[in-house]
DNA sequence: CCTACCGATCGGTAGG
DNA sequence: CCTACCGATCGGTAGG
């Protein structure tokens, strides 16, 4: 049985089920192949979860949680949308990077929830998302950023930092922090040197 | 019966097949999800079409061979990367919004392909993407690039143009060619106004 | 956590 | 393009 010293069963189902949710997909993914990987009997699986959509639902909100409590923990900056969107996508990119297998799911695989689920989650990424929309809009009235469409330019930056997840490595250079810092940079200034 | 004049009835089955992919996934739509949007009985795509699996292949190909052709109608500049890196990227976004389910299908559900088509395709998007970083590597040493990664750079700059599927609508102000322009200089320059 | 099993649904075939 | 059907697999339950 694979096994991680410390956390409860039901947490190492949900563990693996997220690597596997990750590795071939919600809707690919069976409860008999994540039985296997845990060394039980696919009935078995039921007296720690109790469906399959279950541990969805855990991985995904637990996830928006994490973005929504980064966002809490972001100091206000006044009159200064550069530094403020820079230490949005940090954050982000912080979140992201704390555990890449949820991240991925939480990502790609979400549209498989059920109503209510769906909705609440598709509620909950619209505020995310809005905040940041907010950002960039004062930094265009103080006169920072270029004028483009609010809504596309910030989820254009979110899908190129979302990105990171299917490369990060923790045995890389940069720590998550370093490579945070890097990414927004990036985006918000580009790649040319003058 | 949904059917669109000038095509044949098994351009359709791949068309409806291709809408359907997108909206559920290849994985959970099922062929008789399928049969009911064109109005016939499951068995008798089969007269059209050999597999479900034949479908993502045509789609995912045809999208690849896409890529590959812009590819080679791409003027070679010399000594000025800049110019070569903005023209890959237009011409990328312009076969992305050709077609928007097809590429959706393509850059989300490939993954679903078996061998040895999957191995095919990852090689073709292998050498896809080695245009493009050697673009970065010898923008940064002509000096006009920023020293970061080329890999890495260059494929969130695609990810990052890659999003623009789960927007764009036909019905906006600007076409695809005006669009992608738009994205090319963001990514290029950044969002700053200085 | 197991054995035994359920009804539903899957991709696909035979034969017309 | 249909009816009729197949074996495989799905998520999940009963009862221990």
């Amino acid at each position: 049985m694979i096994r991680d010293a410390g956390i409860s069963k039901r947490d190492n189902v949900i563990k693996q089920a997220t690597r596997l949710f990750r590795e071939k997909g919600y809707a690919s993914a069976s409860m008999r192949d994540l039985a296997k990987k845990l060394g039980i009997e696919a009935a078995s699986l039921y007296s720690h979860i109790k469906s399959k959509e279950e541990i969805l639902q855990h991985i995904c909100f637990e996830k928006a949680d994490a973005f929504n409590e980064k966002l809490n923990e972001l100091e206000e900056i006044k009159n200064n949308n550069e530094k403020r969107l820079e230490q949005f996508l940090i954050g982000h990119v912080e979140v992201l990077l704390s555990d890449t297998d949820s991240s991925a799911v939480f990502l790609n695989e979400w549209k498989h929830l059920s109503e209510p689920h769906y909705s609440r989650l598709n509620k909950m990424k619209d505020e995310y998302e809005s905040k940041l929309i907010d950002i960039y809009r004062e930094g265009k009235v103080e006169g920072k950023f270029i004028d483009l469409n609010e809504k596309l330019s910030v989820l254009t930056m979110l899908s190129s930092v979302n990105w990171v997840i299917n490369w990060y490595r923790p045995t890389g250079t940069l720590n998550p922090h370093e490579l945070a810092k890097a990414l927004a940079h990036r985006i918000i200034h580009g790649i040319m040197t003058k």
